[in-house]
DNA sequence: AAGCGGATCGTCT
DNA sequence: GACGATCCGCTTG
């Protein structure tokens, strides 16, 4: 029995990338730093493969940038898009074949009103006599995307690629949570213009914690 | 409610 | 020199 929020074991990340994204929904992202941990639960991820995967960055072969992939399991791949938002990814398969799985959406657990500062989203508008009406934060819109977890658990491409997410004294974890596996629904992946058809996307039947 | 376009830059052609 | 594994705000209906 695994102990809650442990780290996940290597082997876990040391099989083909849809069998890892499957399985790692429910699991929890933990951003440790100095101050109090941020944590979000798995509820959306994507299976990108490699020389058999057109719409995959490892399809174009093993450069600077794609390093990670080719290297073992277990690791940070974190990657900009667009020249403005990050992506979260995780290297599978064996050391020396590419494969990983993109973190699509989080479902907030620990740390919600600092994920809302780092997005933005700091809640409650100023009035004119200073005081701060309400306005709920929007706890769904705090890491539902890509782009989005990022920037809400303050990963970069600077500070956090190539991280082992195994390694329980890293900036970044990847762990369990102790809950069942969810029913789970399979469907193509989004935003990419190669491969379309192939359904690597999974994401957890019915929460609404899911980008889209 | 849905669709459009702007922002912005590392990476590879 | 072109192009994204995106997000957000503004437009229209």
């Amino acid at each position: 029995m695994m102990m809650l929020g442990s780290p996940l074991p290597r082997a876990f990340f040391a099989r083909p990338p849809d069998e890892v994204a499957r399985e790692l929904l429910g699991k929890l992202v933990i951003r440790r730093h100095s101050g109090e941990p941020l944590a979000g639960r798995i509820v959306e991820a994507e299976a990108y493969f490699g020389a058999d995967d057109p719409a995959a960055h490892a399809f174009a072969g093993r450069t600077a940038r794609t390093e990670v992939l080719f290297g073992p399991p277990g690791h940070a791949y974190v990657y900009l898009v667009y020249g403005m938002h990050y992506c979260l990814n995780v290297s599978c398969e064996p050391e020396g074949q590419a494969g990983c799985v993109l973190i699509r959406a989080l479902e907030p657990v620990a740390g919600l009103a600092v994920m809302a500062a780092q997005r933005g989203l700091a809640g409650g508008s100023v009035m004119a006599d200073g005081s701060v009406m309400g306005a709920a934060v929007p706890v769904r819109l705090l890491a539902s995307g890509p782009g989005r977890l990022c920037q809400a658990l303050g990963i970069t491409r600077p500070a956090h690629n190539g991280l082992d997410v195994c390694d329980a004294g890293s900036e970044l974890v990847f762990a369990e949570d102790g809950l069942p596996l969810p029913d789970i629904e399979v469907g193509p992946r989004i935003g990419i213009r190669k491969a379309v058809d192939r359904p690597a996307r999974f994401w957890v039947r019915g929460n609404s914690f899911v980008s889209c």
